[in-house]
DNA sequence: AATTTATTTAGCAATATTGCTAAATAATTT
DNA sequence: AAATTATTTAGCAATATTGCTAAATAAATT
């Protein structure tokens, strides 16, 4: 049985996962560029908007995922990633809370 | 004479200093620490809290000073440490910006 | 002036991150 | 079924990050 997280404990993964995500500038334009475009644009698409290879990009991909940043879905033989804007701004703001006194 | 940057370039310089300052557990929690302390502490009292050692702990001061997370000043031989929250939330808060309808 | 206290700088080793190319997979079209 | 298209996985090299210890600096105290 995996170990049971806590609320907490949960928050502060999250946190982690979220700002090791957003630490590189390519992920933060990769969050952007899908904005742009709806949200949601293919694996290929994202590729042609971006100086690096394939395989570097689905890397950044997959980091932007794991940290909830981004969905995948499988359609035929393409991928497509869509923007997960509330998780974004929730998982943020709820850090930025602890330094806001209006809150 | 150093180049002149855009509203735009510097935006981008302070977007990457954040957030790769953000990026690591623990200055993160340097900064929640500061915070708790009343926003102000000597480099020897933040380090009592942490489990790494003091040089280390100096570097990541110098990252998050040189990101404008927390500014220093020297009274005799103490280096005081202090928060600089409203540039952490303006920062941050001007790139969510980009990704909140309500804007 | 010597010692103590507060802190940084230098430099190294371990680990993590990023980017690449080549090969593999998986669905689609011919 | 062979070829094409979309994409990932594997694995390597370069670079960056993190942590440490030892040495240096700088102010205060004895």
């Amino acid at each position: 049985m995996a170990k049971q997280k806590t609320r907490g404990e949960q928050d502060l993964e999250d946190f982690d996962l979220v700002f090791k995500a957003l630490a590189h500038e390519s992920r933060r334009n990769i969050l952007v560029v899908l904005l742009s475009r709806g949200g949601s644009m293919t694996a290929g698409d994202i590729v042609k908007r971006f100086p690096f290879s394939w395989p570097t990009m689905t890397r950044h991909l997959k980091q932007l995922e794991q940290a909830g940043l981004i969905s995948v879905d499988k359609i035929s033989r393409e991928q497509h990633y869509t923007l997960k804007k509330d998780r974004l701004l929730g998982i943020v703001n709820n850090w930025l809370k602890w330094f806001d006194n209006k809150q």
